[in-house]
DNA sequence: AAACCGGGGCG
DNA sequence: CGCCCAGGTTT
């Protein structure tokens, strides 16, 4: 049955009233992103706040404004510098996608952000909940939200059965979220769902009796709000393993050990990341195109590094080497897949891959022992 | 250890 | 369009 033919036009009206009432008691209204609503300052807000919550935020979001003021200042930056902005926020695929976005804003939109949903939709790292919350929150366009939050507040209020990222589930809760969306207030409305979604209508242990909807919620009056969402049916992952290489060349001064930067897709993409090889025969081979000569071999304790969709089983091999000089199959390499020496003392961190960044705070102590 | 998550990408 | 991918935090 479609949300339209489940849910009056009066008790839509009812539902988005009582919302934008709570949001004019209760909502929060002074976050940085709250100031001066333009498209842009809500982006940046929306993308960090898509992986991290408020309080961490806030101080990484006062210096990004500080620093890329405006979508120009963005686009015009190098990427590096974006990155290194992120550092510590995780997820570099997104903040690579905020910079892409920004340089198409300058160069196809004259450093204007769209204002039109379906071009906003086209830049990467948005979708279509992401746009609707720009639009709506600084230009109080009427477009219906869809995240996490608000999609726990509405599978609660009406029993909406499945899971995140069923696609029957989504679906109706898409209905559903387009129908109750008012068309006056639609930036109140949307701010207070996400907020509702966020600090009343929790995953575990909700204040039913601070919610705005509280009578009208199906999962309320039944007591089965922990019943949704439904979990989503765990399947099981398979166990992979690899070989970690870790050139490492130390001096009395300092102590630096390689790593290349990985394609931009796939696992760990555009991270910087340890050489991988398959068997620790091949490691002769891969020292070779490095252009190194190894003087010794330590391996350290094997780790399990956990995805979404396998486990990892990482056996990390540092070797400590000499560079070989004038090799020509080097430079071939750099040219393919970039490579750097990374410098144990200083913490630069931009773009490690967590299970890199693991095995570095491993290295740095043993760095001291060659002294 | 397991749950969670908005968007990208592929078949 | 439907399904899977990917990374990092929270619970």
């Amino acid at each position: 049955m479609k949300a339209q033919e489940i849910i009056s036009k009066a008790s839509a009206l009812q539902f988005s009233s009582q919302v934008i009432t709570w949001y004019h008691q209760q909502g929060r209204k002074h976050l940085p992103w709250q100031q001066d609503k333009t498209p842009y300052r809500v982006w940046i807000s929306e993308i960090m706040l898509q992986q991290t919550q408020v309080k961490t935020v806030i101080p990484y979001y006062l210096k990004f404004m500080d620093s890329f003021p405006t979508v120009l200042d963005l686009a015009n930056a190098d990427e590096d510098t974006v990155l290194h902005h992120w550092t510590g926020l995780g997820y570099y695929a997104r903040a690579r996608n905020l910079h892409k976005a920004a340089k198409i804003i300058r160069d196809n939109y004259q450093g204007h952000f769209p204002e039109n949903i379906d071009d906003v939709i086209a830049l990467p790292g948005i979708g279509r909940s992401t746009a609707g919350a720009i639009l709506s929150l600084s230009l109080n366009q009427h477009h219906p939200i869809l995240d996490g939050n608000v999609k726990r507040v509405l599978a609660r209020n009406y029993l909406v059965e499945g899971y995140n990222g069923l696609a029957k589930f989504d679906k109706a809760l898409w209905q559903l979220t387009e129908t109750l969306t008012p068309s006056s207030e639609t930036n109140h409305y949307n701010q207070a769902m996400m907020d509702i979604g966020a600090t009343v209508c929790t995953r575990t242990k909700p204040s039913c009796s601070l919610c705005p909807v509280e009578l009208s919620c199906l999962a309320n009056q039944s007591e089965r709000q922990s019943e949704f969402p439904q979990k989503k049916p765990k399947k099981k992952i398979p166990e992979k393993s690899t070989i970690m290489v870790i050139p490492r060349i130390a001096t009395a001064q300092t102590s630096q050990v390689l790593m290349e930067k990985r394609p931009p897709t796939g696992i760990w993409g555009g991270l910087w990341c340890f050489y991988e090889i398959e068997k620790t025969s091949s490691l002769d081979t891969l020292l070779n195109k490095l252009g190194l000569k190894a003087k010794e071999q330590l391996s350290l304790p094997e780790f399990r590094h956990t995805f979404s969709h396998f486990h990892l089983d990482i056996k990390p091999i540092v070797v400590d080497c000499e560079k070989l000089s004038g090799n020509k199959i080097r430079q071939e390499i750099n040219e393919t897949t970039p490579q750097r020496w990374y410098d144990l003392q200083q913490n630069e961190s931009v773009g490690l891959a967590a299970s890199t960044q693991k095995l570095i705070n491993q290295l740095r102590p043993l760095a001291q022992l060659i002294e």
